[in-house]
DNA sequence: CGCCGGATGTCCT
DNA sequence: GGACATCCGGCGC
């Protein structure tokens, strides 16, 4: 698309949960290998949260989450999937948004060779870990800048605003179950499916 | 729609 | 040592 160019990074200076609905409509791409996806479902986590990486403080895994906005804070989560936040907020605050589902922009026959020819096109971006599979994104990006021309991975935005926000409780978080954090494209047929937490606490909404 | 198990890193309850 | 994870795919009803 035309006009194209990197997300500022005063977008992403703010508190996870107001960033977060910012990023809805921008574009994830790493135009070396011709991929584009945009962003339509997010969730964001903050240091005073339970249900945070960095709710515990600072540790090496958790550390990107610690530094300058714009990085990409890459964990890996039950023994086989990667997943890919975009960190927020001002240098030593922990928090990071959570990419959670997009749809295809540019490149549908390298996203769809990485997740196999048997998926559905529902499913192949629908999902923060098959978000990051489809774009080959795993702990070797971990830290990168999404905001330099140099990164094989990078946040821009073009002309595209989104229609209407919708708000919700995040997917598959056990602690603050009830926070209202997640956040997408009103009425978007891709939005990932809410599935609570097996064991999600219902005595502390917060 | 619901249940279940996979396979491994992280941080301890 | 051990519980649990910002999840997904497969299977059964």
């Amino acid at each position: 698309m035309t006009g194209r160019r990197l997300l500022d990074r005063s977008v992403l200076q703010g508190d996870s949960p107001v960033v977060a609905p910012r990023l809805l409509g921008t574009i994830l791409e790493r135009p070396e290998e011709g991929t584009a996806v945009r962003i339509i479902e997010v969730e964001a986590y903050d240091e005073d949260d339970p249900a945070s990486h960095t709710f515990r403080g600072r540790t090496p895994r958790n550390a990107v989450m610690f530094g300058a906005a714009g990085h990409a804070y890459v964990y890996f989560t039950y023994g086989m999937h990667w997943c890919m936040n975009v960190v927020t907020g001002p240098d030593g605050h922990g928090q990071a948004v959570l990419l959670r589902a997009a749809e295809i922009v540019d490149g549908e026959a390298v996203l769809r060779a990485r997740r196999g020819d048997r998926v559905r096109d529902r499913d192949l971006l629908r999902g923060p870990a098959r978000l990051a599979s489809a774009l080959g994104i795993d702990g070797a990006m971990g830290g990168v800048d999404l905001l330099d021309p140099a990164s094989p991975v990078r946040l821009a935005r073009d002309g595209y605003e989104p229609p209407a926000v919708a708000t919700g409780p995040r997917v598959g978080v056990r602690l603050a179950a009830d926070r209202p954090w997640r956040f997408w494209i009103d009425g978007h047929p891709l939005v990932s499916r809410y599935v609570r937490h097996r064991r999600a606490d219902e005595s502390n909404g917060d």
